[in-house]
DNA sequence: CCTTCTCTGTCATCTATCTGACATCATAAG
DNA sequence: CTTATGATGTCAGATAGATGACAGAGAAGG
């Protein structure tokens, strides 16, 4: 049963989607599936063995610390999602990563030796890979873009979109901002301080733009929101 | 004989090296030589007919212009890379990207869907472009990271640092950054104002860690500067 | 129910960095 | 040689945002 429910998730897979069943049984042999809850790290900065890792259910955040304990959070992974290290990296420099679920995830693993070896035996798989990773590129490009081009406000508002837009549940109008984030993780998503982010909600509470409270973010009105943010 | 020529460099390409001959032949068919001088613009933005670019000989920069005028140079590419648009972007959205010549360049261009239906083909190039995307993707969240853990003084010592390493020139102990750089464009690298890179450099200059001119930037302590930009 | 802990609100600094303005220098162009 | 043009140097504000500090409010755990 639990084996069925493993191959029946592995089919959901955006990088999966479509691919036929040899391929996706072979993927299924290879991989472990295991179970996390909130605040659980899933990896840790420097770990030897590098694997990667279907997210079957649940958020998990990708972050970074710096020495004097700054943090960024890199990425979001909602299910369906691969995250790890996808690709070897072949520099030798630690990238000091860490993996947090956010709630309760259940999660596939496999040796990335072992993805890589299948990569190169389905090149449609690869293929997928590939665009997979140019779309994080375009991400992530975008991000220094806006870090440098758009102020606080601005980040935090187009943020608020795009967040939505990938992960946030509509009922009657209103999108609600899900899985939560807290004012100080918005900071970690948007290169800025704890305190700023607050005000900045509230100011655009005031506007009757947004609602908040301890549990989470919604959004009234989406089009003055992406106004904001440009 | 330009013939030959454009043969013989595609074989040094990076994604390219110590492929069979028959892959590098398929490339060179469908693939053109053009040349730029300085500061000639390479693609607009919005290009409708999006190409990929090997860049064979020259140094080629990737910005982004926003609307009010700012500017972020998101990449340096070097002889021997690839450029353009590598895989299609799905999303509609514009990236308004424009490429400029630094200097003489020589480039050879392809249409995007026959380079994808290489890609189809030969696997092992394949794999290789996906690797090469995955190794941007670790530059660009470097990037992003430092924008947010470091100020403008320590990223102007790292980013000099990695750019020597990419493409400086070593002349008895002392490196050469190359292509030069004006403070204006280190500003558009580094996510700073023109003046505060002036000031910065000078600064480094008055401890002797580097020397500069109009025509270009020299590294005296290679190690001092690492420990700045850490 | 009380205690503890984490999240939120607010405020008064402080500071790195941007902006604008202008002089100077270097190089290219006439 | 003279002039135009673009790159540097410098400096005096202006300011967005960080920092630190502290209080209140939920939530969680005993």
């Amino acid at each position: 049963m639990a084996e069925q429910s493993k191959f029946w998730y592995l089919k959901n897979f955006n990088i999966f989607e479509g691919l036929d069943e040899e391929t996706l049984q072979a993927v299924d042999r290879l991989a472990a599936m295991c179970t996390f809850k909130s605040n659980d790290q899933i990896y840790f900065p420097a770990e030897p063995s590098r694997c990667i890792y279907f997210l079957k259910k649940g958020h998990v955040k990708i972050s970074r610390i710096s020495e004097d304990g700054k943090e960024i959070i890199l990425d979001v992974i909602g299910p369906g999602e691969v995250f790890g290290e996808l690709l070897d990296g072949d520099d030798q420099d630690e990238r000091n990563e860490i993996a947090v679920a956010m709630g309760q995830v259940l999660i596939c693993n496999m040796l990335r030796s072992d993805f890589e070896k299948m990569l190169r035996k389905y090149p449609e798989l690869n293929f997928r890979v590939m665009k997979e990773v140019g779309a994080r590129l375009r991400k992530v490009e975008e991000r220094v873009t806006e870090l440098v081009f758009k102020d606080v406000k601005k980040r935090i508002a187009s943020f608020l979109v795009r967040y939505a837009e990938e992960f946030g549940m509509i009922k009657s109008g209103i999108i609600t901002i899900t899985p939560p984030l807290s004012h100080q993780e918005l900071g970690f998503l948007t290169g800025a301080a704890r305190q700023t982010v607050t005000t900045t909600l509230n100011d655009l509470r005031t506007q009757g733009i947004i609602d908040f409270d301890r549990k989470q973010i919604t959004i009234n009105d989406v089009s003055r929101l992406q106004k904001i943010g440009k």
